[in-house]
DNA sequence: CTTTACACCTAACAGGTATAGGTATCTGTT
DNA sequence: AACAGATACCTATACCTGTTAGGTGTAAAG
């Protein structure tokens, strides 16, 4: 299990994912788990107030359904949910930039 | 200035950085913020508690040499330290993967 | 009937970056 | 001579966010 650039991570992979459709919370847990191929796990503990910190801006909007006597919160992307996952993605690639270009051309392929 | 995945990040700037050879501190800010190109900086106020934490570590060892008056501390890696390195690197490529893995081909360029 | 999976949640903790300082020398400007 | 700014080091506090460790309850499986 990695340790590190995990900030906001948690945040881009569900963003990531629900820009192809609604999911529920644990549904998200389980969806990242396996997209980490066992080196990249975010528990419920931090799913789930990731969501609700989402929520409470406006990046992500709700609704609830219940199946089977459960009661599931499906969440999606609002509109400034899609601009928050491009700014993400920008910030991830300016991240490798750098990285690349602190290295010089000793670190090239 | 981006505010994601910065956790770890000054490590591996440094690191990647003393790959090439020696550097002191204060040169490590001014390298960093060139290599960040606007988009990421960090402060003295960060890189210097980041280089005592590798050197108690053992990831990075040191010489003083005095300059003009002035004293100035030399990093360099030692050998647990390229092997951080080559961690850190590897685990910035799993979050790439997984940040690919888990868009689908939905996101494919 | 007890364990496992599902499905939601919160609280306390830990780690590392951000902010905001402080000290001191040297150089260039007025 | 006085001042600002660059060089060069350092620390302490705050803040953010993930980690750990729980808790609640239903349904399915053993």
């Amino acid at each position: 299990m990695i340790h590190s650039f995990t900030n906001g991570l948690p945040e881009l992979l569900i963003l990531r994912k629900l820009s192809g459709g609604e999911m529920y919370g644990y549904q998200l847990v389980s969806e990242i788990a396996k997209a980490g191929e066992g080196r990249i796990k975010f528990s419920e503990g931090c799913v789930y107030p990731v969501l609700h910190r989402l929520e409470s801006k406006g990046i992500l909007a709700t609704r609830e359904e219940e199946i089977g006597g459960r009661l599931r919160r499906y969440y999606r992307l609002s509109q400034p949910g899609k601009k928050r996952l491009a700014q993400l993605m920008d910030e991830l690639q300016t991240v490798n930039r750098t990285v690349e270009i602190i290295g010089g051309l000793s670190h090239a392929l």
